[in-house]
DNA sequence: GGCTTGTTGAGACTCTTTCCCAACAAGCAA
DNA sequence: TTGCTTGTTGGGAAAGAGTCTCAACAAGCC
């Protein structure tokens, strides 16, 4: 397996850090007395190749796509690596509209996210302030904050675009 | 049907309202050119009858319970209104760890959460500066803003103070 | 290379939510 | 009030996401 491909592409969006994320799960598993399996490495290479937010359905059927043959990974198998690899920080869990999507976790700098209630696009945004906050409510309630979820719902700039296109349309008839 | 007992009992915490639920859910239905049924309003009065945060199952749970005979509800009733409710702007629904929750949203002050991962124990808590800080990311990313999600995780000074018991008892051994 | 034991994959299963459709009941009109 | 039209209900089936079971398999150790 080619660690030195996956670090690079990988680098380019990373903050700095030590590891490819498949060596740093192989020391997760490690630690917990888990198997470096084949198909916990295929899942891994596949989910950091790329950047975008998904779900376990797509990563199913991508997975399925890819490699047709003898290197496909089932279905209980991908539900079940996702759960690792989020219980060992490489991915993040959210939940959108009752629904899972994961996005990388490790390596990647904090963040929080736009949801377009239009057409259903994710963009990210960071905010210290947004901590501070947070910390500051959790001291207030004597609540020891571990994290948060936060979601911004609205219309992204091309769906208002769309909108007034649409509306002004309307407005000629 | 008695409006004044609903709308007394809900008048102890709500910020100040017009209408009783009931009334303002026959309104909407009006508008909407759909009827004002028995089972939609044993359903209304039911949930607005308390406070605390609910999910589907404990719904359909309590109304069999409470009104075996005539007066039950069904299933499918039960979501069906419910996502009226929501479309109604009577209720909000959020999803806590992929599980549909409901809390009452008319007349009743906003506000996020603080969720505890320990005992799954909800509290509320409000920030103005919250707002301003969502209002501010979008003006920032040309994005509209309509609302957000935000829930706060960690552990409640309950859980805390079990643990530290849990922690003692251990440190003994 | 052999052995132990964690892992995989097929398929069944759970849980929540929605769909289908025949029986029913609002609400309007006469 | 009665009758009629049409939206609504409830039972059961179905859909969708995720998990469980268990026999076959394959890491990793000796």
């Amino acid at each position: 397996m080619s660690h030195s491909q996956l670090g690079e592409s990988y680098a380019l969006t990373s903050v700095d850090v030590a590891l490819p994320p498949m060596e740093r799960f192989e020391e997760y598993l490690q630690a917990k007395g888990k198997r470096i399996t084949q198909p916990r490495r295929i899942l891994v290479e596949h989910v950091f190749s790329k950047h975008e937010h998904f779900d376990a359905d797509a990563l199913i059927e991508e997975l399925a796509q890819r490699d047709a043959g003898p290197k496909r990974v089932s279905r209980p198998t991908v539900y079940r690596t996702l759960n690792e690899l989020v219980e060992a920080g490489l991915l993040r869990k959210m939940d959108i509209g009752g629904r899972a999507v994961y996005e990388h976790d490790y390596g990647y700098p904090d963040h929080d996210h736009l949801y377009c209630t239009q057409c259903g696009k994710l963009s990210e945004f960071h905010s210290e302030e947004l901590i501070r906050l947070r910390d500051a409510v959790g001291r207030e309630q004597g609540f020891r904050v571990t994290g948060h979820k936060f979601i911004v719902n609205g219309t992204c700039q091309e769906c208002q675009r769309k909108t007034r296109r649409q509306k002004r349309k309307v407005d000629l008839i």
